[in-house]
DNA sequence: AAAGAATACGAGCGAATGCTCGTGTTGTCT
DNA sequence: AGACAACACGAGCATTCGCTCGTATTCTTT
């Protein structure tokens, strides 16, 4: 796992970080997303990030480059705890010989699970219009994701075209995604209202495309 | 509570506007969408409005009490916008007897167009997580498109409460919302072939709440 | 122990931005 | 014509925010 780094010592020259530093890294993130969640992502001020984390914004800046470089960070870290849900959510028996709903219902509620355990996840995913820098942290994933519904799709749709999966995936994404903060913003009952109509949606959408 | 300042006449003292003053503001809320479309609401900077617009920023202030104010006069144009828009596509026998399909059909084309029409709508309207001045400006004609939708809607699937007709409302209105970025991004083909994705989520959707 | 690296601080810099203000010009009303 | 309101200007104020810098402390290594 590449744990002796290679110091590259090319132009970088990254400070070789100490176990507190690991662990201010971690404060960041975390309070990052706090704030992140709370205020946007626009809103979001780096000393209102320090603060939360409880430390000065020149410690800040000992471990991020700026903003951006947070909210990669942060981007990262969620894409490995997405990545680490999708082992666990998806078995071999599951992928095999499934049905639409069965796909839909494996996925929707660890899904949404995720989005309210991490309330920083939609501030940096689900905006439809993002500003260049966040655009750019957010991409990586977002490609990411892309690539991994299109596979599944591509399974319930082996005789589509590359091109067709691809869109059909994207709007896929699409409809989560703006459907998650809805789902995330309601409370009890309502919420899981919204995540059966959620799920109705998928599915009716899916299976159309299967007729 | 109320300002300090003298006095007395209830209504605030707008000025009374000549026909050049009329001109302007058209000529600043063209502007301001123009820059909203292109920067988005956070980017777009007043001084950048008014540039746009050929005037001052002072001249600027004489017509607008702040950035929000120009938000609230754009939406609200686009809100009458919409309302004409409305009264054209439906005529009476168009809503009676109509199917799903019809429904969308009718609705979806002159939608899709009106949002390439004016790129600055979706700059106000189509965003999940908006600053607290924006989200005021478009509350209100947010909240009268779903109560035009939720008629449509109940229409449709008159057994339903009041209650589950709002959230078909307010899911529908959400899929258009998020479609619509993709469509108006994507050029020539792929923005047909996006327009039919949703033309095809919201029919199979609501086909599925009428069995 | 000594040196160098990593961590920590927080006042404040430079730039950007929403908006104002003093002043001058054009239109309207009597 | 005179008076007053509407319109116009643009330099710059007040504030915010991302980020830096000088300095001080803690850890690692020798």
């Amino acid at each position: 796992m590449a744990s002796e780094e290679t110091v590259t010592d090319g132009s970088q020259a990254r400070p070789r970080r100490q176990a507190r530093g690991q662990q201010r890294i971690e404060q960041i993130l975390h309070a990052a997303a706090a704030v992140f969640a709370e205020h946007g992502y626009d809103a979001a001020t780096t000393n209102a990030i320090a603060a939360q984390a409880g430390i000065s914004p020149g410690s800040l800046y000992q471990f991020f480059k700026n903003k951006d470089d947070i909210a990669h960070a942060l981007a990262d870290h969620y894409a490995s705890q997405l990545a680490a849900l999708r082992g666990e959510v998806f078995t071999r028996e599951s992928i095999d010989d499934a049905s639409v709903e069965d796909l839909v219902d494996t996925v929707l509620g660890p899904l949404v699970a995720f989005n309210l355990a991490h309330p920083g996840f939609k501030a940096l995913f689900a905006r439809t219009d993002m500003p260049a820098g966040l655009r750019a942290a957010v991409t990586p994933i977002h490609t990411a994701i892309h690539h991994r519904v299109a596979e599944l799709i591509g399974l319930l749709l082996p005789d589509r075209s590359h091109e067709e999966v691809a869109r059909i995936a994207t709007v896929t994404i699409q409809l989560v995604r703006s459907m998650m903060p809805l789902i995330a913003d309601a409370s009890g009952p309502e919420r899981d209202a919204l995540t059966t109509e959620l799920h109705a949606v998928l599915t009716s959408y899916l299976h159309q495309h299967l007729s």
